[in-house]
DNA sequence: TTTAATGATACTATATTGGTATCATTAAGT
DNA sequence: ACTTAATGATACCAATATAGTATCATTAAA
């Protein structure tokens, strides 16, 4: 069970970048150097974010990307769900047509239980609080 | 994040039913036709488990399986980590080499509390609490 | 000896993850 | 206008995990 994949932490700490960063624009070369990230990569990522509504994108020449968001509302949660879809703990199982328990079964409600502990710790976390964190 | 694939979720079922039956030993076959799975892959759980010490195995006619532990002491944290090894929420990233945080990472933090949570949660669940479930 | 079970192993198909590569488009600077 | 440096859109590739199938050897009951 992983939650945040490589996508997920590069997605994380180039945001994280651009919170922190003087500059307005940054452009994906720029993070991919100071990240240690591969570009074409990064880039890709970064133009996931963009299509999300997170960035804004500038293009030409001295163009990147910029916070289209406050980083107090950019929260965890949706950064992993834009990459992985919805968070389900249990994916097809337990549903009528598989599960002969259904109704009352308990490990259906355990995992529900988890998933919505998993949710709401990961809409707690948001951008802005992990800008100060690096040092 | 998936937690409970097709191989765990057949693995419970299976050993669910040998705790709920009345005969001793039961083969593939037979849960396999009960339960809705193909018997192939059922087998190739069956002997991961019989390898992993949860079920005694009988070959030859009239052969099958058995559990060989108390069902009160299987836990659902044992299956998955059988099947997909130990419950990493965070595989590979937030270690020194790839993460400048590290040390006080609020991701990595919230993290581990998930990932303590979660493994609490699946130690609670033994078979033996899902074998009157169903009905 | 036949039959019906598991043991061991190798193979296949599909999806996901983690990328690379290419070409088109756009805009700043000269 | 031209060059350069950025993103946009795609298409492709390799490795891994998931969900199986297939085969043959072994074993034991009838």
């Amino acid at each position: 069970m992983k939650l945040i994949t490589r996508n997920v932490d590069y997605c994380i700490r180039s945001l994280v970048y651009m919170a922190a960063c003087k500059k307005d624009i940054v452009c994906a070369e720029e993070m991919a150097r100071h990240l240690n990230m591969p570009r074409p990569f990064l880039r890709k990522i970064l133009q996931v974010l963009h299509k999300k509504g997170m960035l804004k994108a500038y293009k030409g020449k001295n163009g990147g990307f910029k916070l289209a968001v406050n980083p107090k509302k950019i929260f965890l949660l949706d950064l992993i769900t834009a990459f992985h879809g919805p968070i389900k703990v249990v994916e097809h199982l337990f549903k009528k047509k598989c599960c002969p328990f259904t109704e009352c079964c308990i490990v259906k409600k355990k995992m529900d239980k988890i998933e919505k502990y998993v949710i709401s710790e990961l809409k707690d976390i948001t951008i802005y609080s992990l800008v100060g964190c690096k040092k």
